[in-house]
RNA sequence: GCCGGGGUGGUGGAAUUGGUAGACACGCAAGACUUAAAAUCUUGUGUCCAUUAGGACGUGCGGGUUCAAGUCCCGCCCCUGGUACCA
């Protein structure tokens, strides 16, 4: 395999045997893996588990007729090569170019059949500048609510000169105020950018932002989990900011519905859901007693209104201070900034402590015009609904809890399962309205209904959808990434004109923030527009340029548009996406978002950009294990530890084989190993070991490299396939590698003789022969179409098993399983495929076509069983009746011995599968 | 807590529609070839009883439906992924 690996990798190459055009005369089939970041480690053993799969879908479609695009690039802009940058001073694009050439390095050494004539790199300013010229026409945009799309903000315009925005029902800031045309006509330049700030699709806005100082820069809510980052583990905080954010939540329901025409894993869908979280409820509005301002609060239960026994704020607030009587106004204020203080990760990791401050004020119940005392409590979170909820403590665990702990009354409302408030399964969503006035006696969801309805009718709320899904922070104070286009002019923001794309990014000396807590940017000299306006100094998030990739591939080498309308009208969408499950609240929504308002301005024909998605799992470390006795330099074999008292220390896995140590490497691998002792088993050293994730410090990280050099990549390729169900997390084990490379091994001898020559018969294959082919064949075929390559691999050992036992070296078998290999083990079939004298490298013939004839027999063995006992095997022929079949049966001896004399109550027949007697 | 996914030999896993559970591979054991080893080949390998023939049990646990359940239903246990004071 070294020689021939490396001559078919050349060959590729020169002949550019993977490059592939529009041909209109083919249907065309999209293949699609998650782009890599180029990080500095290299690729292990778990990256390219998706690649192999999206591969061999690949090769398979190519010779079923298909006209494939299988491209791959890289998704070069990022924050290591930054980080980096600023501890070396040496430019990013000098580490990511050296990583991105080893990354392809290893992805050559494994075969896959990717077009590199359409490579792209994020990073690369004829790509960006089209990211660049996404965000233009975000900023150019707005969202119609009535014609559900994206329409151009000139437009909106228009509408505001004629009639203002009384009629106009746009995805926009809740606090947009009404105006006429006069009024717009009236306003400065400066308030009409602003209005229209609040209907783009990306818009600069104060917003509270997920500030990570140990990275200097702000994440989007997907970036933080647990309140820190999701990369590094840094803490973050609250702060206020000025910040580009994209009008995601304009497209929330479209997001949400699209989802049901997707053929994507269910658990994902799942994700994206609970992410967009959607709850239909009611927002409802509460009179302050004594002062002219009402509360508004959004509920999912207005059917239990009148069990409110109080109101609570989120200290954030904004009618705290007014609501604030003078004589509770310093345990308040103290209050809010304790809860200010305490940062989010605090907040969240304590939620046992209730903690609440009463503000003096009371509210009017609109149901009942009781009068409900006013609360600051900090399970109210700021962010969502409308930062003050309407407290229902008999319907409501945290409601009840707070009314618990602060003596406030509780009002059962409901009766029926899990209302009672005494129970631990507390959780009322079902049973009958009581003490509720015109609700009593009806079901919760009746009840809802009929209260959303009083609510309108006395123009006190009104029904509302809510989602959890908040716009995206499109900003990062950093350098490796996209500038934005946008200069200021007496600090309003404009558009940068579409013909002065790409706006480079600057050359700098150092990639810090500056001094004055400006993004690296400011550094840059001049870095201004020709006529001398500031240009914005943050750059877009990671996710802007690997929002659209898929598009760009199409028509990577576009000079005029970011794809043409006809390679996109051809390759339409992604038709396989195959890629971990972490990016399911993040790349995966996002590249949605941009696909679907794309979509709407008319640049690209599918709504939904991948059409179907699998993600694989991963692959974990297995990590191994010695153990010391405890102050010594002994080692004791695992079997044994529990003898001693010992310490596990990791041993490198290289050193390991089948889990017995190499001593003599161990010995040599640190200078304290030198003069190591071990206490062996059965001359032996065994080793323990865990799964864990796979990386350089538990010396667990297999290279695929190595496996490649000692190997062969065709193994490699079949043994990643072969270790489980492609979606499956499973750590990585080699012991199992020698089961598929003796596969191949066995199947190279099956057409070699002993010295290595090609050893063929030209006979006609046998029936036998061809039965074996064409069940192959059929189940392989099944196997690929539902992805599950792994019981393909095994089709195929089977195969060759069976094959290698009639000592078969037939001509024309080998052809076709050739064919049926080259999807797997792409270089042994192409090595066999030119033995046999055919000129080209790719594999043109089609797949060939089992056959029925082949595959059934003249007779089929039925399974005969007794009261649901498998008792006997009766051999009968294919061509019998139901009847005829029951009747033969119950005549046989062997199944009269069971019978007992007994005629059978009852036989049940299954044509080629089975047959039941019950006694 | 809520929402997903899962639990099958010594191991990774197979069983596609309710129809012979354990395919295929690893490992292990025995044998052939060899002076020997490696490689290769052959045979065996779920557990228990039995010399054999054969039998009993067996897919996390307890029930149920069915002629027939790894698969369907009810109730638990455990592992795993996501998510969370989301009103």
């Amino acid at each position: 395999f070294q020689e021939y690996e490396k001559k078919w990798q050349k060959y590729w190459e020169e002949k550019q045997v993977f490059k592939v055009e529009i041909d209109k005369s083919k249907p065309k089939f999209y293949a699609l893996d998650m782009f890599p970041y180029p990080s500095g480690a290299g690729l292990h053993v778990g990256h390219p588990l998706g690649y192999i799969a999206s591969d061999i879908v690949a090769r398979y479609k190519r010779i079923k007729g298909f006209n494939v695009l299988h491209p791959m690039g890289f998704d070069s802009f990022g924050l290591p090569a930054e980080q980096y940058a600023i501890q070396t001073g040496q430019h990013p694009a000098i580490t990511t170019e050296k990583n991105i050439n080893r990354y392809k390095e290893q992805l050559r050494n494994l075969g896959f059949s990717f077009d590199w004539s359409r490579e792209i790199r994020t990073s690369n300013p004829d790509y960006y500048r089209w990211t660049q010229w996404i965000f233009l026409q975000l900023f150019k945009s707005w969202y119609n609510n009535d014609t559900d799309r994206a329409e151009p903000i000139t437009e909106l315009i228009k509408r505001f000169n004629n009639e203002g925005n009384i009629n106009i029902n746009a995805a926009c800031d809740e606090d947009t105020p009404m105006f006429t045309a006069k009024d717009w006509k009236e306003m400065s330049e400066r308030e009409q950018q602003e209005i229209l700030a609040k209907y783009r699709l990306t818009y600069l806005a104060d917003t509270m932002v997920n500030w990570c100082p140990a990275l200097g820069t702000v994440l989007a809510n997907d970036e933080v989990k647990d309140g820190v980052s999701e990369r590094g583990g840094h803490p973050v905080i609250r702060k206020k900011m000025s910040q580009w954010s994209m009008r995601i939540t304009a497209y929330a329901e479209r997001l949400l519905k699209g989802l049901d025409t997707l053929d994507w894993p269910e658990p994902m869908k799942e994700m994206q859901r609970n992410w967009i979280g959607k709850s239909m409820g009611a927002e409802l509005l509460f009179q302050v007693e004594g002062l002219d301002v009402d509360i508004k609060v959004f509920t999912t239960r207005v059917d239990t209104t009148f069990g409110v026994t109080y109101l609570a704020l989120a200290p954030e607030h904004p009618l705290v201070e007014q609501l604030a009587t003078p004589e509770l106004k310093e345990q308040v204020n103290q209050y809010v900034e304790t809860a200010k203080n305490r940062s989010e990760r605090d907040r969240m990791s304590d939620v046992k402590t209730i903690s609440g401050q009463f503000t003096g004020s009371y509210a009017i119940n609109p149901f009942n015009n009781e009068r409900i005392p006013i609360w600051i409590a900090d399970y109210v979170l700021a962010g969502y609904g409308t930062g003050a909820v309407m407290a229902v403590p008999s319907s409501d665990t945290r409601d009840y809890a707070f009314a618990k702990h602060f003596n406030l009354p509780i009002i059962p409302v409901q009766e029926g399962e899990h209302t009672d408030i005494s129970k631990e399964d507390f959780d009322p969503k079902a049973g009958t309205m009581i003490n509720s006035d015109f609700l009593n006696g009806l079901t919760v969801k009746e009840a809802i209904q009929k209260a959303i309805e009083f609510v309108e009718k006395k123009g006190i709320g009104k029904g509302k959808v809510n989602y959890k899904m908040r716009d995206a922070i499109f900003s990062r104070q950093r350098y490796w990434g996209e500038p934005i286009p946008i200069y200021y002019k007496d600090g309003i923001p404009y558009a940068f004109d579409e013909k002065d794309l790409p706006l480079v990014l600057p050359e700098i000396d150092e990639y810090k923030p500056t001094e004055t807590g400006e993004p690296p940017l400011g550094r840059a000299k001049n870095f201004k527009t020709k006529d001398g306006y500031p240009i914005e100094l943050n750059t877009m998030p990671g996710w802007a340029g690997s929002s659209w990739y898929f598009l760009r591939y199409m028509d990577p080498q576009n000079k005029e548009r970011f794809v043409s309308k006809e390679a996109e009208s051809y390759w339409n969408e992604v038709d396989l996406y195959i890629g971990g499950a972490e990016h399911a609240t993040g790349h995966l929504l996002y590249s949605r978002f941009w696909n679907k308002f794309l979509y709407d301005i008319g640049y690209v024909s599918s709504e939904e950009p991948f059409k179907k998605l699998i993600n694989q799992g991963m692959i974990q470390g297995r990590s191994n294990f010695a153990y010391r006795v405890t102050g010594t330099n002994k080692f004791v074999s695992y079997n044994l530890r529990k003898q001693y008292d010992t310490t596990p220390i990791h041993v490198d896995v290289n050193m390991v084989y089948n889990d017995v140590l190499d001593i003599e490497a161990f010995k040599a691998w640190r200078d304290d190993l030198k003069d190591a002792e071990f206490i062996l088993e059965d001359g032996k050293y065994i080793c323990g070991s865990e799964v864990e994730k796979m990386s350089k410090s538990k010396f667990n990280v297999v290279n695929p490299d190595d496996i490649v050099e000692k190997y062969g990549a065709d193994t490699l390729r079949l043994y990643e396939m072969f270790l489980g169900p492609l979606e499956q997390f499973k750590p990585w084990n080699t012991n199992g590698i020698e089961g598929v490379h003796k596969f191949l091994k066995k199947l190279w001898k099956l057409f070699h003789d002993d010295a290595g020559n090609l050893n063929l018969s030209d006979a006609e294959p046998s029936k036998e022969e061809l039965k074996i082919l064409h069940k192959t064949i059929k189940k392989v075929e099944e196997d690929i179409e539902r992805y599950s390559f792994n019981t393909s691999v095994s089709t195929f050992m089977i195969c060759v098993n069976e094959l290698s036992a009639l000592k078969c070296n037939n001509r024309s078998i080998l052809t076709d399983l050739t064919i049926i290999l080259s999807p797997y083990a792409p270089y042994i079939a192409e090595e066999l495929w030119s033995l046999l004298g055919h000129g080209t490298s790719i594999i043109h013939a089609s797949f060939p076509q089992w056959k029925e004839e082949y595959i059934t027999e003249d007779s089929f063995e039925y399974p005969v069983s007794v009261n649901g006992k498998m008792r006997a095997k009766i051999s009968l022929p294919l061509t019998l009746s139901k009847e005829e079949i029951e009747k033969r049966v119950l005549e046989s001896d062997s199944v009269q011995k069971w019978l007992d004399g007994k005629d059978p109550k009852k036989v049940i027949v299954v044509p080629n599968k089975i047959v039941n007697l019950v006694v």
